[in-house]
Parts: structure tokens; sequence; C-alpha cells
DNA sequence: GAGTGGTCTAGACCACCCT
DNA sequence: GGGTGGTCTAGACCACTCA
């Protein structure tokens, strides 16, 4: 006997939304709840255009323009003949490519742990995380390689218990690349960020790992990474030598 | 005599393209094409989505589909109720945003031009501006200001004769703002850009205007800024005091 | 009030992927 | 062949803007 999904009847989740936004801003945002919350994989598709229609009690057109919505937001992938999927993170996405320093190459750099600790949440930390001062956070810090010699120093503090599995998971298991761990392990997708580039000086401690004297320039990066709801999930500083360094941005 | 468009038959247009790709991209194609000739302007409606769709032969909901398409790329912009429009360079927008230097303020600072001149591109400004090394450009320099202070030094390349009007306007007449003046003067609307940063050194001739002392560290911004089309039509380099330097972008 | 774009529906047909 | 998403059409109704 063939499995046949029951048709589930969803348009209360439909309905409890403010009802002056459009029917498909308001499907869509039933079917992103749902997303957040794991209901769906990457591995499986989610139910046909139609089932959902039916469930959700909207025409296929509307239904189509809720999915599209999704997909052109990042969080679904529509194969044609196949079926609509959870998106899993692109790596190739500009997220990571505009980090040139020295040499002309965009080859994604090398990168080493160096310290992994639970930290409490200073003062700006929790202002980029959103949590309380003093609250416990995953701190990681890397070294950025080209080639074997460090050019980059990165501090990285996570919101616990969120990562919490990152905390136990032997240091040689980290990848090069965390968003696709922070994707696989913690279920956390990056969807979006922002960066904020500043100039100081190197101190004592670091100037040797960067190759430079105390108190030559360096650059700041501090991003801030976030979900699709906004919610900041990474707080990074980024630290290189100003000599060499080149940043490179697409406005449109 | 209330004036009437004439119903002009435009699926000439729409089958030049490969009858492959579907209908609403070839629309939108034909339609790309008309913006980049300049047939539209930013200060009246293009025709009614019902007569677009009329003139290509295409039902409403492709039309529709093909204009939702060109306005999420940002050629165009629709106002319900108003009418559809060629997009202007959003002053608001992130071309202008993330300068921040010194104090917490977003204001645009005030501007002053010290120099202009027509001159010869070198091998940088020619590579940028897509021009032969030689050609003739026009140059100008302007100063930044916070009240009444220099903290920004620019240089301006930008190609002739499309800037002609430029080389002869009183500098009174110069706006603090650029890109409307493109726009208005020479009909030039900026689309996109991209930026690069790097830190270098102030030489004896800028130290004084950034209020710092030769040899200290510099940010440098190079700008180019292109057309619809992906033509760059300016080029512009400024430079600033590291110290107090905020550079803010946002990643999607 | 006339005209614009925005929403929503209903249904036909096509292209693609699987087994 | 059966099911998926993709294209295209046709038309009703709503919300907004402007004169």
């Amino acid at each position: 006997m063939p499995r046949r999904t029951a048709a589930v009847d969803r348009r209360a989740e439909r309905d409890a939304l403010d009802p002056r936004i459009p029917l498909h801003e308001r499907v869509q945002e039933a079917l992103r709840r749902r997303v957040e919350e794991g209901e769906f994989s990457p591995s499986s598709p989610l139910p046909a255009e139609g089932e959902l229609a039916g469930a959700y009690d909207v025409s296929l057109g509307t239904m189509r323009r809720a999915l599209a919505g999704l997909a052109s937001a990042g969080l679904l992938e529509r194969r044609q003949g196949d079926g609509t999927y959870l998106r899993r993170a692109r790596m190739d996405g500009s997220l990571f490519r505009f980090f040139r320093h020295g040499a002309d190459t965009d080859a994604v750099p090398g990168s080493r742990i160096v310290d992994r600790s639970v930290t409490r949440a200073d003062e700006q930390v929790a202002d980029a995380l959103g949590c309380a001062v003093g609250a416990e956070v995953l701190h990681l810090r890397r070294h950025r390689l080209r080639g074997d010699v460090a050019f980059l120093v990165e501090d990285i503090w996570l919101p616990l218990p969120r990562f919490a599995t990152l905390a136990e998971r032997p240091l040689q298991e980290f990848a090069n690349l965390l968003y696709p761990m922070y994707e696989s392990e913690c279920g956390s997708v990056v969807a979006s960020a922002s960066e904020e580039l500043t100039v100081g000086a190197a101190d004592a401690a670091e100037a040797p790992v960067l190759g430079c004297a105390e108190g030559e320039p360096v650059v700041v990066v501090e991003r801030r990474a976030r979900l699709h709801t906004g919610e900041v999930i990474e707080f990074r500083r980024t630290r290189g030598a100003a000599a060499g360094f080149r940043y490179r941005v697409e406005i449109r």
C-alpha cells in the first residue's frame, strides 16, 4: 500500500499572522518558521508545491510565489523534476571571497586553532552577540596561514549553548572553513554578515605572528555573522599587518 | 485631445532572442536593452504594465514577471498607484553610507574642489576607465570636510567627452554629491561600484591637509563606479588618516 | 475617479528527473 | 509513466497615488 501523506491542515499557522500582510508573505513566514525549527533537511524534499498549497489552502500560484521568495532568500533550493530542498550553505559565496592579502590569489588561507576556551562575554562581545555581559561564550583563536606562515590572527566568539558541540570536539577535526561546521554541527546557517574595518597598531604579542614590528599599523576587521532571522551568532575580529593588505567590496 | 501612445508592436525585439529561453526572460532582456540605450528616464514612468504586455504580445502575468525581475536587479523601481521608473542612483544607499570617520555621525561630509584639469590618462587610470593610455580625461581634486576642516583628499578621473560639460561648469556650481550631477548634467546614472581598500603612508604634501605627520598610516579607498551596462565612468581615489577611520560593509 | 501596480486564483501545458 | 517544478495565460479584485 503506497505511503500517503495525510492532508494536514495548516491554515491555522497561516492565519496566526497579521492578516494585513499579503497571503503569500504569511505563507512564506509560516514555512520559514518550520524551516527554522529544523523540520526539513537538505537531503529529502519538502512536500510538493501542490500538496503545500492544499495544506495552507492557497492557490498553487500563491504557494509558488512563497516558495520562490524563500528560494531567492537562500533558504530553499528548487530543482525542476526533483523537488524543493532546504538549502545548504554555499561556501563559494561572497562571505569568503574578498579577503586578499599580499599575493594576488583568491585561495582560502589555511588555519590553525591555537586556543579554545569557554569565557564570559565582555561588554563588546555581549553587545555584538546580543547576550548579557558575563554570559558564557565559546572563544576560539586562530592563525590564518599562507603556506606555513601566519599572517592573520582571528578571535572568534560564539554564543552558548548553541555552539556547545564545538566546545567538545577535538581541535584536529575543525575544518578550514567554519561556517559549514556551524551548519553541520550546530544547525546554524550563516545568511548574512556585516564587517567594519579600522586601523590600529600591532601590540607586542601579535607583532611576531604577523611578521611586523610592534606599533606598526594593522588592519582590524570585525565581523558579525547572522542567521536568516538576523540573530548574530558569531562575532569575529581579524587582525593583519597593514602592509600588503587589500580588501575588496562590490557595491550594488 | 488626450495623448495616446500608439500601440507599438515590439514582438520583433522579443523574437530576436533565442526562443529556447523563457518568454519572460526574453521580454526582460528586450526591455533591458531599451533601458541601456537611454530610452527611459528616472523622471517619467515607463508605459503601464498592461500597455507593455500588449506591445510585446504577452500576458500581463508574464510582463509582470519580467518587470519584477528588472526591479529586483535594481534597474527599475515600481511604485504602486504611480508607475514603473528607471531607478536612480540611491543617494541614501550603501554607495554613500559607510564612510564614517572619527565622530559617530553619518552626515555627508562637505567638499571643496581644489583643482580641475584636463589631463592624459596614465596607466592605472586608463586601466580603470577602460580607455587608452594618454586619452584625455577630466581630473578633479577635492577636499572632504567636517565643518571647515579637511580630513579626506579625493582624486577623481572622468572619461571625456562623456563628462565634457563638467570641464566647463563653474566650480561654485558643483554640488556636494557628484553622482546626482553625473545624472543631471551628463545623463550617466551610477548603478554599481566596487571599492578596494589598502593602507599606505602619508606623503609630505597631503599630511598637513589630513592632519597627520608625514609617514603616518593613511587608508586609501579606490572606487570604480559603473553604469548599468558595467562600463566604468568614474575612478576615484580617496585618502584619509588611518587614525579614527572606520569603514562598514554589509554582506549578503 | 481614473489609472497604476499588487494580490490572488484557476488551470493548461511543458521540461525534467526518477525508476 | 508518474510526479516534480517551470512557464504562461486570463481575469477578478484590491490598494495606492495623483489630479
